[in-house]
DNA sequence: TCTAATTCAGATAATTAATATCTTATTTAT
DNA sequence: ATAAATAAGATATTAATTATCTGAATTAGA
């Protein structure tokens, strides 16, 4: 059984072979946005309509099985949904690698200096990796 | 002489009713997404283009004197362009606020574990304000 | 398996957002 | 005050996203 089709199911969404190939296509590129997802899947699907491609990207988003990255300067990237991560984004090539940092220490002096009860944290690091040094 | 007749002329910009009144309130509001600035140029400008507004801002983008910020679950966001800041947003009543705090050790380990030449990071935090809580 | 109910895909059409073009008006340096 | 340069407004155009409708695919149950 294909790895997202017991997913689709646990959110009562059928798995539609366009529904696979897009979820396929993000984690395959880790991050992605509507151009290049929509023209790797019509590689496999020819037909396809981008008015599916935007649904399904609105139902998997409602799902909470994909979610939206935005990054600076770039156009509206998806991936599967994981872990809390940073991203390092280089400038240069556009790779988008994620990394894992804790950081409770800030989050608990930030949050108390400012009263603020935090949920959740989005970071992006532009810069240039080690490829385009 | 107006706060900003300077910094337009300093990059070769001239100082138009609207375009100073786009300034004064992306400074008012802090963070302003174009449809809403719109509309608070419409109560003096009543007559403004869309086409002007957008033309302006990306004018201003270009020279660096305002900058977009993409706050998650929200529309693209412009602000006056100031000194590196993290982004307090909170999700009850979409407030954001500035804070400053040093990660420089956070920034040097991370560079140095992922070989990676950090230029600038983006960081929102999301949760609760103290009036929202 | 076969069938029926449900949901989805594809094909438009319709919105909405953003940009380009052109003419008139405003700004600014002299 | 005037002339040159640039910007504003109006409009058209393009691009991005969503809505609607009909035929097709999926899935649960017999």
């Amino acid at each position: 059984m294909d790895k997202y089709q017991g997913l689709l199911k646990a959110h009562n969404l059928k798995s539609t072979h366009q529904r696979l190939a897009i979820l396929k296509n993000i984690s395959d590129a880790g991050h992605i946005d509507v151009e290049f997802l929509y023209s790797k899947l019509l590689e496999k699907f020819s037909s396809l309509s981008k008015a599916t491609l935007y649904r399904n990207i609105n139902d998997l988003l409602a799902s909470n099985i994909i979610e939206e990255i935005k990054l600076p300067e770039l156009k509206q990237q998806y991936e599967i949904k994981k872990e809390p991560h940073i991203h390092l984004l280089c400038k240069n090539c556009h790779n988008v690698k994620d990394i894992n940092y804790n950081l409770d220490s800030v989050y608990s002096e930030i949050s108390k200096d400012n009263k603020f009860k935090i949920e959740k944290s989005f970071i992006v690091i532009k810069g240039l990796c080690s490829n385009c040094v």
